[in-house]
DNA sequence: AGTAAGAAACCCCAGCAAAT
DNA sequence: ATTTGCTGGGGTTTCTTACT
């Protein structure tokens, strides 16, 4: 699929580099500039430098393109509210120095939910690698400038080979995911239905498909809405709460809503990326130290997954 | 013999669905 | 509402090997 330049320009009021290091496959980080493919629209990458320059390149390019982008990039996201609270406490208040300008980026339902199945029951490395895995495996690329770019694959693409989920190592997950890519291309889940109503109501439509719980739709939802009321919790998470605020693993969900309030999933994704995503045991004497940002010498980590590139 | 690196074994962990 | 079992790879410990 070859693409072909759509536009240029240069975007600002975000840290650029951040927001595209949080959580990408090392495929798509290159030096000073990384890709992001586009969501809601036909195949589309944006070439974005850390300078904010950009290059958006499509197979047919629509109007909105850049507007899609920034949206991606949650470049008019007002944060100042998650940070001040962020600024005040002590799993975060380290991070909201650092990350003031980092910027979740979004992705599109599908990738969203695929994103969140490959976490399930699994370690950051078990569920990153297979994630990886699983973009190499089924190998399609676009071509900008003649260049190949790895990309996602798509449900359909998924479904028409379904034993490639197997070899990326996905194990049971994988039926889950034929299901997710059966509800997608069959338009019993769509954007547009999921995005319209309440997140409560998303996250039960969600969660008709067999295999995807509280957990993966809750991460779907913040990651392809940029709606963020209801977090994600997983165990690492949950214990985490437990011991830092002495509340019971119980309440630790109730607590964090509470504490947290429309900023809650990205608060639970900001904390893993503090603390490297990093095994609850080291996660906890790390936090029994002080050391609440991101360590680069952690390698899988949120910000650098560039080890599963050289395995 | 002592030690470090490498391999193997063991246990443990994860989110979900089903059972209770 | 709470507990249990599923499933597959990761983490940790133990054992083996190789080298000084």
């Amino acid at each position: 699929m070859k693409l072909s330049l759509c536009a240029r320009g240069r975007l600002s009021g975000i840290d650029f580099e951040k927001t595209m290091r949080v959580y990408n496959l090392c495929f798509w980080i290159n030096g000073d500039h990384a890709y992001a493919f586009i969501p809601w629209s036909s195949v589309s990458v944006a070439r974005i430098y850390w300078s904010g320059e950009y290059e958006l390149y499509s197979t047919n390019c629509e109007e909105d393109l850049v507007e899609k982008l920034e949206w991606a990039l949650g470049l008019r996201e007002d944060l100042s509210e998650f940070y001040e609270l962020a600024s005040r406490d002590p799993l975060l208040s380290e991070f909201a120095k650092l990350f003031k300008e980092w910027r979740l980026r979004s992705a599109d339902l599908w990738w969203s939910l695929v994103v969140a199945v490959c976490q399930q029951n699994a370690s950051f490395k078990q569920g990153w690698r297979a994630l990886h895995e699983l973009v190499r495996v089924y190998g399609k690329s676009v071509y900008v400038e003649n260049a190949p770019i790895l990309r996602p694959p798509t449900p359909l693409e998924v479904l028409e080979d379904p034993e490639r989920l197997r070899r990326a190592g996905l194990g049971y997950r994988a039926e889950t995911l034929l299901r997710v890519a059966e509800s997608i291309v069959t338009g019993v889940i769509k954007y547009e239905d999921i995005n319209r109503v309440s997140v409560e109501e998303a996250e039960s439509t969600l969660r008709r498909i067999k295999g995807v719980g509280p957990y993966t739709a809750r991460l779907a939802l913040a990651l392809s809405t940029r709606r963020y009321e209801l977090p994600p919790v997983d165990r690492w998470l949950r214990r985490i709460i437990s011991i830092v605020y002495s509340v019971s693993e119980r309440e630790a969900e109730k607590f964090w809503i509470e504490k947290w309030g429309k900023w809650s999933a990205l608060a639970s994704l900001a904390v893993t990326v503090a603390l490297d995503a990093e095994v609850l045991s080291k996660a906890l004497v790390r936090i029994k130290r002080g050391e609440v940002t991101p360590n680069p010498r952690v390698k899988p980590s949120p910000l650098n997954m560039s080890g599963f590139c050289e395995e």
